[in-house]
DNA sequence: GCTAGTTTCTATACATGTACAAAAACTTAG
DNA sequence: CTAAGTTTTTGTACATGTATAGAAACTAGC
């Protein structure tokens, strides 16, 4: 893998194309015929070179597509006037990450990164960690509520994003449907209850009200 | 697609296989040997038949992959005592959920399900739902309530799987690993200050805590 | 200039999911 | 029995990610 910036002058062929021209084409044919147009074959061609050459400058597909999502957060990524409340300022960094998440719907497989590591994002976690602190959460337990509060926006904006792919390819009937079509309100009163309900429950978009909870219990413990 | 149980004798060549023997000898070879052995040539040719001709009992690939989850919860969730605090009643559900999609590494893929709608897990559900309402939220909310416990606990299950995934084929340095190395304690001093123990820190297994947090959370508003 | 070493690029090959078309094996109507 | 219709199975074909081997293009030491 070559360094990001190598002092000139290294011995060896020199490269034709660079990592940033891989990205950026990648960008490209993503943003203007998304992500499923992007393949390893058509990157290639566009930029002039081979599918085998891509991989001297990205491991491979995955690590490509992490790149570009860490691409998108540096210019998506908006920060927020710090709100004076430290605990409001948690919120308005995660929704501020979550809105920008949210808008960019081909990123969801890799949305299951570890964290959201990129140089861009920083900031915001920062801004939770450092909220929650300031609460009254000792560090450690800060991390934690850190990581919580990721899991439930990398959950909400994957699970919607894959309820709304699996509604678009899919004319025959859910098994969700299906199941839900049935239910037996001996069995499980409260779901037959807004059974019919539920489809559009669930399609509205309550992110903040659960970040909202999820803050006020992990600040609550303390 | 033919009907899970159709009146006999329908005209049309009978089948040879069926969607049970499908997913049978699917789930075989996914406990035997891992999901990545799990091929549609292979499958195919372990059942005695051909690629194609599995795509007449499952639509394709990820189906089949929802049906060895929807397989696999009926097995392996067990319904604990339904305690005596509705509250508690609503994180045992969830836990229990939790645990047994935990336990099982390969349906990361498949666990982006919009919810987790296998007729056997319904009844924890139920449990989740009907504890919201008796702790006095309005069904809507603890529909709302409901989805949120679920975006968090797949999105727990759905990251650290990915991170350790990651972890298992990435011999070379992480992204992470790079970002975090040279943190600029000007910039984000509180990520500085716990970075040396973020790795560990991650590490840990806090996903009770934070569900207890979001369950009081959300019931804090009423 | 020549050789060795290093890096990048190219060509070929394979495994995989699955689209498409045609064949096969039935039931039913006449 | 024959013809038509229906469902399942098979065979072939293609797009895709990527492994592997070797060629190409450079630098450094002689």
């Amino acid at each position: 893998m070559p360094q990001p910036s190598a002092p000139r002058k290294s011995p060896g062929r020199p490269p034709r194309i660079s990592r940033e021209e891989v990205i950026g084409t990648a960008r490209r044919i993503v943003t203007e015929e998304g992500v499923d147009r992007l393949t390893m074959r058509r990157l290639a061609a566009e930029i002039g070179s081979t599918p085998m050459a891509l991989y001297h400058h990205v491991r491979n597909k995955e690590e490509l597509l992490v790149l570009l999502l860490d691409d998108y957060a540096a210019r998506a990524l908006r920060r927020p006037e710090p709100a004076a409340d430290p605990r409001e300022r948690v919120v308005v960094a995660a929704a501020a990450i979550h809105e920008a998440l949210a808008a960019c719907p081909w990123i969801v497989e890799v949305l299951t990164a570890d964290d959201l590591m990129s140089a861009s994002a920083l900031w915001f976690v920062e801004q939770i960690v450092d909220g929650l602190v300031e609460c009254g959460l000792p560090p450690e337990q800060a991390v934690h509520g850190y990581r919580a509060i990721w899991y439930y926006t990398a959950g909400e904006i994957v699970v919607r994003a894959t309820a709304a792919r699996r509604r678009a390819d899919d004319d025959r009937t859910t098994y969700r449907e299906q199941v839900f079509g049935n239910l037996d309100p001996a069995e499980v009163p409260r779901l037959a209850q807004v059974a019919d309900r539920w489809t559009p429950l669930t399609g509205e978009d309550t992110y903040l009200d659960g970040l909202r909870a999820l803050v006020t219990g992990l600040l609550a413990a303390h």
